[in-house]
DNA sequence: GAGCCCTTCACGAGC
DNA sequence: TGAAGGGCTC
């Protein structure tokens, strides 16, 4: 991301080879299936790989890449790649450089986010931007907007911040605008009005802040190139060769970004231009009229992301919007079994608006898919853990193992079981790093040095730690700035004219002198450039000579000594930084924060379970994969029900989380979930059905779970050793044997009253069942133990047993199928 | 301006 | 269940 565009200079002779006598990439084909190999040694303005899962994708995108290079096609220089993750990125770059060594210095591979910063802040100046602007990631984002509503009196039109900033940036990734989308929406009605104020004005914020928010980094990288052809021949010129991965998953303005890219060069040829500063050489002979090839990657039925704009035609359509175009189509699999394979063939297979497509492997069926219903989150959870637990003593290393959920909230239960069973995991997701309070005080400040045009950073910092400047003194400095026509950050500078008390001047001058101070550490005004390893002096000067420390460590809130270490935490990312970037400026260091996501932080290596959303998983592989909450109302999930083509994305998603399994599947639900502190009866999910039924092998099922008398999965159980209930009647048979299928088609509400006669009217209920420590309980599947102690109140006591063969369990006593001896 | 308590709302996925 | 925001008092 930092070093700058170098100039080629390779000798001409040898710059274009061909690609044929005895072919000097014959050791990369190596392997490779017959697509494969044309994927990789296609040569054309136009290729489409669809590429099932696990076909080797990656192999080929890094193979056709080292292809390029080594035949002398492109220099490294000329690459684009665009991929997913910044994860996925570094993984890639790694690989080309395994296959062809040190010669891939110069590509630019990384995400859409990453590529466009590393443009805009080039060519920033260009439209009024300077190139030390700052990046909003949703949250600042939130906040902007949150204040905009108030200030426009949305809320009178039901307005809320989420809504109008899902809206906004719904716009962006159309490449609308406040003025373009004013045009067509119906003026007349006063809430479009108010709607249009907040989004123009929201825009003149983030440009008078020198700020772009995640969509704008996408739309505004094609709105430069769309006003400035000469800017975008630059890049057009530079890059020949654009391979984009997950094409499924690009939005319009993405789409639109990559068009630009690929136009035809109309400046002339050979010429070198100079670009902020930069000096981009192009070699002589290349042709520069045409448009760069392109190469994209995808695959319809892991399309995901609707939800933030992901429009499936990008791929359905991408013959017709690129003429001549080559179809390449991936259907070996060479990650999972047949078993796995078979049940999500048979789960995309009801998407009716698919091509049709079967993934196949000659690796042989492999073990079954185990089913299990617990019944409740915990006992599911517990399942999850003693079946880790098992898998681990097999030599299954738990670095390859992982657990999906569709929401976020459900790794609580996870947690919570795992951690008593001393199961090591790693969350990915959930509460953010970079979300927490005291770490994004701690940027502001960084930023407030970075970019002072930043209005909002300088204004949370304002009073963190206290400093006795409130809203009254706040709005004083934003009307003197106003007043001045200087910025927000300049008015602290005088702190005295703004006819505020003695001590609050004070506190003023003494947050101007530490910004100072910091910023000459960071960004010298002498002019030179500060090293890398300055950003972490400027942040301990910054938390330091603020205060912000001090308080934290004078609190009486045990928080707080969790916050200081999550800074201290942050203090190590600036250093662990300065390391990996040696030229790495105080820029650098934000861009690269703001844009890392949490797949990025995957740690193969740390011999932990990792736990994550089915979104996050995208791809990801793993040997063992627990499916979990598969539930009506969580997959689909129910907000979904209501929107066009979301139980379709839902069941692509589904198909996702399954296919990222190479030898185990499971796939678990319960049938209580508790939300909102609430205990509701949940139903299996549709999809369960869709899945034949001899592939899954049910430890228990819904109906072992529901229904009436046998013993089997009783026993199956309670040798297991699950927890918190489990099946209170047992049940004899399979899950399938007494379920109608339903037509291979949608039908979510039908299917829903299929299961519903499968889940009895009310859960078990003991009422007032007495229990105190010392009693002797019988439970159905534990046996006989003696309680420890009881916890909670009313419904949701808690009795602590010890059994005397099952062990220690936890029992929700309203609940468990248990009675007093 | 700060601290406290109360009510309300949310739990859909992310660069 | 938990966080966040509003309103009250000092």
């Amino acid at each position: 991301m930092t070093e700058p565009l170098k100039p080629i200079v390779l000798g001409a002779a040898d710059a274009r080879g061909g690609a044929s006598d005895g072919r000097p990439d014959e050791d990369l084909l190596a392997g490779l299936n017959p697509p494969q190999r044309d994927a990789v040694t296609h040569r054309g303005p136009a290729l489409l790989i669809i590429a099932g899962a696990g076909s080797g994708k990656t192999s080929v995108l890094t193979r056709r890449i080292a292809s390029l290079l080594r035949t002398h096609e492109a220099y490294p220089s000329q690459i684009l790649a665009i991929t997913f993750t910044n994860k996925a990125a570094g993984e890639m770059r790694e690989r080309v450089q395994q296959l062809i060594g040190d010669s891939a210095q110069g590509m630019w591979i990384s995400t859409f986010h990453s590529a466009c910063v590393r443009i805009l802040r080039r060519e920033a100046q260009q439209f009024g931007f300077t190139k030390s602007f700052t990046i909003y990631d949703s949250g600042d984002s939130r906040a902007l907007i949150k204040r905009l509503v108030k200030q426009h009196e949305g809320d009178a039109f039901g307005f809320t911040p989420a809504a109008v900033q899902g809206r906004i940036s719904k716009l962006k990734n159309e490449l609308a605008d406040a003025e373009s989308y004013a045009r067509q929406a119906n003026m007349s009605d006063p809430a479009e009005r108010v709607f249009v104020e907040i989004f123009a004005d929201y825009q003149r914020s983030l440009q008078k802040a020198n700020a772009f928010d995640f969509d704008d980094l996408i739309a505004q990288t094609v709105y430069l190139f769309r006003a400035f052809p000469h800017v975008a021949d630059v890049y057009r010129k530079r890059f020949r060769h654009i391979l984009v991965d997950e094409y499924q998953d690009t939005n319009h303005a993405q789409y639109a970004l990559i068009h630009e890219l690929t136009r035809p060069v109309v400046g002339k040829a050979g010429d070198a231009f100079s670009s902020g500063g930069m000096m981009i050489f192009e070699p002589d002979e290349a042709p520069e009229t045409e448009g760069a090839s392109l190469t994209v990657v995808g695959d319809s039925d892991q399309s995901i992301y609707a939800f933030r704009g992901a429009d499936i035609r990008n791929i359905s359509e991408f013959e017709r919007d690129f003429p001549g175009a080559k179809v390449v189509l991936l259907e070996q699999n060479y990650r999972s079994t047949q078993n796995i394979l078979s049940a999500a063939n048979a789960v995309i297979g009801h998407n009716f608006d698919r091509k049709d497509k079967k993934l196949w492997t000659d690796v042989g069926d492999g073990d079954p898919i185990i089913g299990f219903t617990g019944y409740s989150q915990h006992d599911e959870a517990q399942f999850v853990a003693d079946e880790v637990d098992a898998l681990r003593r097999k030599g299954v290393d738990y670095a390859q193992m992982a657990v999906f959920y569709r929401t976020n909230s459900q790794s609580r239960a996870l947690e919570e079981i795992f951690i008593r069973a001393a199961v090591p995991y790693k969350i990915m997701g959930g509460t953010k790093f970079y979300e927490r309070a005291e770490i994004k005080d701690a940027l502001a400040y960084l930023v407030a040095v970075a970019n002072p045009a930043d209005e909002m950073a300088v204004r949370r910092i304002l009073n963190k730690p206290r400093r006795g400047i409130g809203d009254v003194t706040e709005t004083t400095i934003a009307r003197y700035a106003a007043d001045e026509g200087i910025t927000f950050r300049d008015a602290l500078a005088n702190g005295s004219a703004l006819g505020v008390g003695p001590r609050i001047q004070q506190a003023i001058a003494q947050l101007d002198a530490v910004l100072v101070e910091a910023s000459e550490i960071m960004l010298p005004s002498s002019g030179e450039i500060a090293p890398s390893t300055s950003v972490t002096e400027g942040l301990n000067v910054l938390l330091g000579k603020s205060g912000y420390l001090d308080a934290l460590r004078m609190s009486k809130d045990p928080q707080d000594e969790a916050r200081v270490e999550n800074l201290d935490e942050l203090v190590a990312v600036t250093r662990e930084f300065a390391r990996n970037n040696p030229e790495g400026t105080l820029l650098d260091f934000l861009t690269e924060v703001t844009l890392v996501s949490d797949a990025d932080d995957l740690d193969d290596a740390s011999g932990s379970v990792s736990l994550m959303t089915m979104h996050t998983a995208k791809g990801l592989e793993y040997d063992a994969v627990f499916v979990t909450g598969v539930e009506e109302d969580l997959i689909p999930h129910r907000i979904s029900a209501g929107e066009p083509g979301g139980p379709q994305e839902e069941r692509r998603l589904f198909y996702v989380a399954l296919t990222r399994a190479r030898k185990r599947l499971f796939l678990s639900l319960a049938m209580t979930r508790a939300q909102f502190g609430e205990v509701s009866a949940a139903m299996p999910s549709r999809f369960l059905q869709e899945i034949p039924h001899h592939l899954i092998d049910w430890r228990q099922s819904p109906g072992d779970v529901n229904s009436r008398g046998g013993m089997q999965s009783r026993a199956l159980n309670a040798r297991r050793g699950g927890s918190g209930g489990g099946s209170r009647f047992g049940g004899g048979g399979r899950y399938g044997d007494d379920l109608v299928p339903l037509p291979p088609r949608d039908r979510p509400a039908g299917s829903i009253e299929k299961f519903a006669n499968r889940i009895p009217a009310k859960i078990r209920d003991n009422g007032d069942l007495e229990l105190a420590a010392g009693d002797r309980i019988r439970h159905d599947d534990f046996g006989e133990g003696k309680v420890d102690m009881v916890t909670g109140e009313g419904a949701k006591r808690v009795a602590h047993v010890r059994f005397d063969t099952a062990g220690p369990k936890k029992l929700l006593i309203k609940v468990a199928p248990i009675t007093k001896l």
